[in-house]
DNA sequence: TATTTTAGCTAAATCGATTAAGCAATTATT
DNA sequence: AATAATTGCTTAATCGATTTAGCTAAAATA
């Protein structure tokens, strides 16, 4: 069961293991190898169980088949489910995903861009986090081609593909408002990335919009961090007199769990009084027992997109169109129906 | 920024790049490099940025400094938490994680573990099903490093990591029949594999134990292909007057979400007259609002193992002592407390 | 002093593929 | 018939590291 090498063909065939590699790359026309002989050394490769050697290749040509992927935490089911879709859209392109959690901590990705640069991955998805700009310029500089998903920089002109986090979260408070809600809290984090900005700009312009003003001090900010904590003070908070709400709308999914998970257990009766939602979704929002809105993401079709772009690159080089693809989301209402009265 | 190669290094130097591979690799003592030598080649390779070539390294040593990762569905939550917990621990040995998902399908195992060996990865970490025996074997007789997680075969001397499926399901049925239930329903899926068997043993085990005579009409097998459907034709089943139950064990995750779902749909009344319990937990279980046990399994640990294993057989080699570590689990009330009368 | 040992370094082979350049024999063109 | 073009194949360099074998000069030993 030793590994069999072109070489090992070459010999076996009396010839030279150019020839082979010609054959084996399906290269026969172009370099004029005779039909005869390109069928012997097929029939021989087959014989011997021959398999290219991907690291030899690799070296040799600078392709690995392989490419890197970057996100906050592969343990969060958002990016496990879009690392799935990532991997089977790869592996029609015969290509492998190798991956690595930057838990949002930027020096995290920047180690993980140097050792899949190193070992030669063909292209990274990255979902970055707000410095993660340095590193990214380096990748845009090199031109090493690159996607960022979910993720991105406004000023930026290079692929990319996001949902509409504004016409997301406009839609979702729309509803909300049309519910009758008057005083929705917005939950913040991570609010210095360009997709949480445009998440809040969409808060804040339905109800401009709608004529409700907004109670800033609604607006509420959990760190990253220390989500457990963060949560459960500005959720005590909102239950207080002088803020009061009738609404939630939490940004994303990890916080919208916490989140509910400590209504749950402090605030029961009070959610039959209140309008839940949040952007983006987790399975359990099938399993609520009580009035929920969510944001679905449209995952599946978000990884496949950003597998196609980086393959476009990898296959153009330095003349690919850098394009961006804005996709929808679409929101459901969960649990029984909403319940202010 | 073009790379930098030892042998950019040695020219700078006027030195031979054998030298600077010495100093580089650490072996300068042991390879008589005199320590100003030393020192000049560790400055100058600062300097200039100097970062192994992994791809080229790999090539000669065979070495790659990547772990391979074959689970069923990365998009599972299970098989996400596992694998950021193997991520995790991998890192610390400087090794990335490129993994595969097999659906449950051996034939997609066999091609990742082939393609995962041409790229050199220098062990493998696998969820297997019950058809991958095969490879599983040729690993074996090749002396290829890999450790078996999660599942197993039971006549197989190799390093494995699981969890105590057959006492885990003994002691939350044991819970069950504390709690009074004594028709307690069993949801068997994947019913050839070791561990399924072993779960399946547990319930019956208990029973015995504790002098319940076990209905057999109420172990139901799903398939894993078509859950959904499945589930609901069984959980219907398990409705009518013949076979009234008053339990229910889901032997996964998987089945037991699907599980709940149609049950929140379409019994919620009964809901409260049931036992209901798990192997595994998703997050969701903090969420039910409804009696629930459900079996935690330490993902943590069986990642964190199932690394150190492989690490150990990689560099032990062919003089590694195959391990079969098995951990216990636990399992937790979830909702309120049990509502049987 | 003659020989052996050691310190400190280097040349060249190797891993397994890809590819630029080129050679010899045959066929086509003028 | 002389020249040009084409066919079919090969040689050797290359990617960037690791490693075996060995060389030279200085130090140690007999």
């Amino acid at each position: 069961m030793k590994k069999v090498s072109l070489e090992d063909i070459s010999k076996e065939l009396g010839v030279s293991k150019t020839l082979i590699s010609f054959v084996m790359n399906g290269r026969s026309e172009e370099k004029r190898v005779s039909k005869e002989m390109t069928e012997k050394v097929l029939a021989k490769a087959k014989e011997m169980g021959y398999k290219a050697d991907y690291l030899a290749r690799a070296m040799r040509t600078g392709k690995s088949n392989t490419i890197g992927l970057i996100m906050a935490d592969i343990s969060n089911i958002f990016f496990a489910k879009l690392a799935r879709s990532i991997e089977d859209e790869a592996t029609k392109f015969g290509y492998n995903v190798i991956f690595g959690s930057s838990d949002e901590v930027s020096a995290k990705t920047g180690k993980l861009i140097d050792v899949f640069r190193n070992k030669k991955v063909d292209g990274i998805i990255i979902c970055p986090t707000t410095e993660d700009l340095k590193y990214i310029l380096n990748l845009q500089r090199d031109n090493y081609p690159f996607v960022l998903l979910d993720r991105y920089f406004s000023n930026m002109k290079c692929n990319t593909v996001l949902v509409d986090n504004y016409q997301g979260t406009y839609d979702i408070n729309l509803e909300l408002l049309n519910n009758g809600s008057k005083r929705i809290a917005y939950i913040n984090v991570n609010s210095e990335s360009a997709h949480m900005k445009e998440r809040l700009r969409g808060y804040l312009e339905v109800h401009k919009d709608s004529n409700v003003k907004v109670d800033h001090k609604l607006i509420k900010s959990v760190s990253f961090r220390n989500i457990g904590k963060d949560i459960e003070t500005v959720i005590d908070d909102l239950f207080k007199k002088e803020e009061r709400v009738d609404g939630i709308f939490f940004s994303n999914n990890h916080t919208a769990y916490v989140g509910i998970k400590h209504l749950l257990n402090n605030y029961k009766e009070e959610l039959n009084h209140l309008s839940l939602s949040c952007f983006d979704s987790y399975d359990y929002t099938e399993l609520l027992q009580f009035p929920f809105i969510s944001g679905k993401q449209p995952i599946e079709e978000m990884g496949k997109k950003s597998v196609d772009l980086i393959m476009e690159q990898i296959e153009k080089g330095e003349f690919f169109e850098p394009k961006k693809i804005v996709l929808p989301i679409q929101f459901s209402h969960f649990g029984n129906k909403m319940g202010i009265e």
